[in-house]
DNA sequence: TGTGTCGTGAGCGGT
DNA sequence: TCACGACACA
């Protein structure tokens, strides 16, 4: 039996199925009003619930297939939260479990606050009885808690966030003797990131990856890693997974119990799941033979959609379901509630064009002839681009449209600037979806680390750095002598610190410090237990002149840095303890926007899955850009077909009215290079699209778009894509033309030039510049976009030239071509 | 301990 | 081009 802390309020010990099939007999301390009480008096009602009433008959068909594995393919906006949410409504209300049997796991925060609050809309009342619907990661630290001594911690172990293991890496390269330039320890970190996704630990990784890393030291590393975090009593995000994996395998009995306890098992977003998170599902749902029992998994998710294989997650987990689960149901979710039925058909025939699909079609009951194409639009540049975009957003809010109802969906963070930089020309409010984050701050992870150095004195990740924040002429050598007296006794260095402070192995101006600062920490931990932990986080960050600090700072930063230590305090409030609140922190790292000001919202196609707005605009759609030139040459065909689910998944946030933009120029790394359209734009149907003409001007003179007479034509045949299509052909000359658009061109991106190997092994390629010596300074050439001009001088293959109008500016040799000279 | 200079690298980023 | 980190130096 497990006993669960006081953490599980109710009904922790009754996994009887037969009482929990009656509950009114248990005599187990449901509370009046709680939500089981609620969820049973519903059950009692014999018609069809509410909740159910509804819903469509696939949705519905998912809400009442309870029993063994059931995979629901939801495709964008089919109602599948409310799917899951109604489901595991329905489980509480038929009695078919208690709160506490019932699996649920998200990916995000976000997503399982969501989901708390909307069954608890359904059942009425708080879900304070669904102790483990939660991240993965919340969820793993739960069950690690209570095992921790099985993976070698104490329960009070610390979770270090990537910025700790980045730092505990680089001193285990030093330590280790070698050159942390050559090995940097970034790089270290995200291949440990990617072996603990696929689950695999220092002695399973495979030699060819052990000996890529650290001159052969890859595994050695990895272990020594491992062995520093269990000596500070710390995990890092992957052991959250990794440790529970490892225990429930190694103590069946362990496993039975969750085994008894999980009666559903839910799973959000499953193209998500990574390896590690798979193995983990798995040890949980599949019982051992002879049980009997159906193991009632039920994921959830849309292999359409699954946009983090960069991240570690396998589509295949969602497209082998019915293979690892044998009898598995599927159902599709297909009836889509969100955009029209243009959107629908050019996202469906875009993503039609990937391989390797479970298969479906969204469709629309709400189709109106009124409603609007989505359109595609081209500027000469992004510039134009930004401004073109402006001017739609104002005449859409002129239309009394809000601009909260209205976003720009980029590929890569670079293209916000200068949407930003129009914006605030234009004085339209603008936010930034996924910026800096709170808990990123310097001074939000100081004051941290003071708290968790209060809370945990062995995390000398904490220790190291706040020792000397603020400055208490603790410099480096007094730190590598604690560090090493530490190491040298296997103790933690703050007990290391408290012990050399009462030798005289320091100088009496570090040693005095050093006592101070220790006896501080040691008080601190003393009040921990009798002092409210707002008060006392108030009293540490008073007491060791960190608040001091940025009040004597006159830099432009520090009144917005005390401001955040304001509203650090603020936000601990909502906690019991000091440790809960450092737990909390420890796993959320997003920071809700206020929705007060009415804004358009910019962010990455990735940070907009699971949104929806009225008018949706997608900027950059051209080669290299978006597919990501990247991704095809690190993932070809697959990074190929992620990036088109990116852009299915950019086109289905929209509802009403959707804008693509192409530009004919784009400045990539301070160099101006010609770009094609996207090849996603030749996949988009024509019955569902329409070009939108727009004014490409040169470099702004001329006449504006405002000009234009008849802003949009039905075809393909306007002058801007014939533009853009030639501007294709002359790029590709003869190896374009595949419609499928399996070519794939370097062309104008990135400086290496044609590499001659694509994606389908097609020979690809060869790029408009043609090496570098085709030019030699003085010579007259023109360019499409800055006119005619000499150049001054030649670097490989980037030329400097000084143009007659536009100034000096360096560009490609690609796109230029030479004029003879008057 | 702070500041200037050089070099490098530049896709998406949750837990 | 630009932004950040690492280093040298005062």
């Amino acid at each position: 039996m497990i006993h669960g802390g006081d953490d599980i309020p109710f009904f922790d010990d009754d996994d009887d199925p037969a009482r929990a099939a009656r509950p009114e007999a248990s005599g187990s301390g449901a509370k009046p009003g709680g939500l089981a009480a609620r969820a049973m008096a519903a059950r009692r009602q014999p018609e069809v619930p509410d909740y159910v009433a509804g819903l469509n008959p696939e949705q519905r068909d998912a809400v009442e297939t309870t029993e063994g594995p059931l995979l629901v393919l939801a495709g964008a906006g089919t109602g599948k939260t409310r799917v899951l949410t109604t489901r595991i409504a329905h489980i509480l209300a038929s009695g078919r479990a208690y709160p506490s049997q019932i699996l649920a796991v998200t990916f995000t925060n976000k997503a399982a606050r969501e989901m708390k609050e909307r069954i608890g809309m359904l059942v009425g009342g708080a879900v304070e009885g669904m102790p483990w619907l939660g991240t993965f990661h919340s969820i793993g630290v739960k069950f690690l808690r209570r095992h921790a001594e099985m993976a070698g911690l104490r329960s009070d172990f610390s979770i270090l966030d990537t910025d700790d293991v980045i730092r505990l890496i680089k001193q285990l390269i030093q330590a280790e003797g070698l050159d942390d330039k050559r090995w940097p320890a970034r790089q270290f970190a995200s291949m440990i990131d990617g072996w603990k996704n696929k689950g695999l630990t220092p002695e399973m990784i495979a030699e060819g990856d052990a000996r890529a890393f650290a001159n052969g030291k890859g595994r050695q590393l990895y272990q020594a890693y491992q062995d520093r975090l269990k000596t500070l009593n710390a995990c890092d995000f992957g052991d959250l997974l990794l440790h529970p994996i490892r225990i429930f395998r190694e103590n069946p009995d362990i496993l039975k119990e969750y085994h008894r306890r999980f009666r559903y098992i839910l799973v959000d977003e499953y193209q998500d799941t990574n390896t590690a998170q798979y193995m983990w599902l798995r040890l949980l749902a599949q019982r051992p033979d002879g049980d009997g029992a159906p193991i009632n998994i039920c994921c959830v998710g849309d292999d359409d959609q699954s946009i983090y294989g960069w991240r570690g997650a396998e589509v295949d987990n969602i497209l082998r379901f019915e293979k690892d689960f044998r009898g598995a149901r599927v159902i599709r979710l297909e009836r889509n509630y969100r955009s029209t039925a243009h959107i629908l058909g050019a996202a469906g025939h875009l993503i039609s064009h990937n391989d390797g699909r479970l298969g479906k079609t969204l469709f629309t009951e709400h189709s109106d002839p009124d409603e609007a194409k989505v359109q595609v639009h081209a500027a000469w540049d992004s510039e134009e681009e930004a401004r073109a975009v402006g001017e739609e957003i104002e005449q859409a809010q002129r239309n009394g449209e809000n601009l909260n109802d209205m976003a720009i969906l980029v590929r890569a963070s670079f293209q916000m600037r200068e949407f930003e930089d129009r914006f605030v020309t234009l004085g339209l409010n603008y936010r930034v979806i996924g910026g800096p984050r709170f808990y990123e701050r310097l001074e939000v992870r100081d004051a941290l680390a003071y708290f968790r150095l209060t809370c945990q004195p062995a995390d000398d990740l904490a220790l190291e750095r706040i020792i000397n924040t603020p400055k208490r002429g603790l410099g480096d050598a007094s730190v590598r002598k604690v560090h090493d007296y530490a190491r040298a006794r296997g103790i933690p260095m703050l007990a290391a610190a408290r012990e050399l402070s009462e030798t005289d192995e320091l100088k009496p101006k570090p040693r005095k410090a050093l006592y101070d600062v220790v006896t501080q920490f040691q008080r601190w931990q003393e009040l921990l237990e009798t002092t409210p932990h707002t008060e006392l986080a108030e009293q540490i960050l008073e007491e060791s002149g960190y608040t001091e600090m940025w009040q004597n700072d006159r830099s432009a930063e520090a009144p917005g840095r005390l401001e955040n230590l304001k509203e650090l305090i603020r936000s601990m409030e909502g906690f019991e303890s000091m440790r809960g609140f450092l737990e909390h922190i420890s796993l959320v790292t997003d920071t809700d926007q206020s929705e007060d000001m009415d804004a358009v919202s910019i962010m990455t196609l990735h940070s907009a899955k699971g949104l929806e707005f009225g008018t949706v605009f997608l900027p950059g759609w051209e080669e290299g850009l978006f597919p990501h030139q990247r991704a095809l040459d690190e993932s070809g065909r697959a990074g190929l077909e992620e990036e088109r689910r990116l852009a299915y998944v950019g086109l289905t946030r929209a509802k009403r009215n959707c804008h693509i933009w192409f530009v004919a120029n784009r400045r990539i790394h301070g160099l101006w290079q010609s770009t094609m359209p996207s090849r996603f734009l030749d996949e988009l149907p024509e019955d569902h699209v329409e070009v939108g003409e727009t004014d490409v001007s040169y470099g702004g003179y001329g006449q504006s778009r405002f000009d234009r007479s008849e802003p949009f034509s039905n075809t393909y045949a306007t002058p801007g894509w014939k533009r853009a299509q030639s501007n294709r052909s002359d790029a590709t000359r003869d190896n374009w033309g595949t419609r499928s658009g399996h070519a794939v061109e370097r062309i104008g991106y990135g400086e290496s030039g044609p590499k001659g190997q694509t994606i389908d092994g097609e020979l690809v390629a060869r790029s408009v510049e043609t090496g570098s010596s085709r030019f030699s300074v003085g010579d007259r050439v023109f360019h499409l976009k800055f006119g005619n001009g000499n150049i001054a001088s030649i670097e490989g293959n980037k030329l400097t030239i000084d143009f007659d109008k536009a100034g000096q500016k360096r560009v490609l040799d690609g796109f230029v071509k030479p004029v003879d000279s008057p």
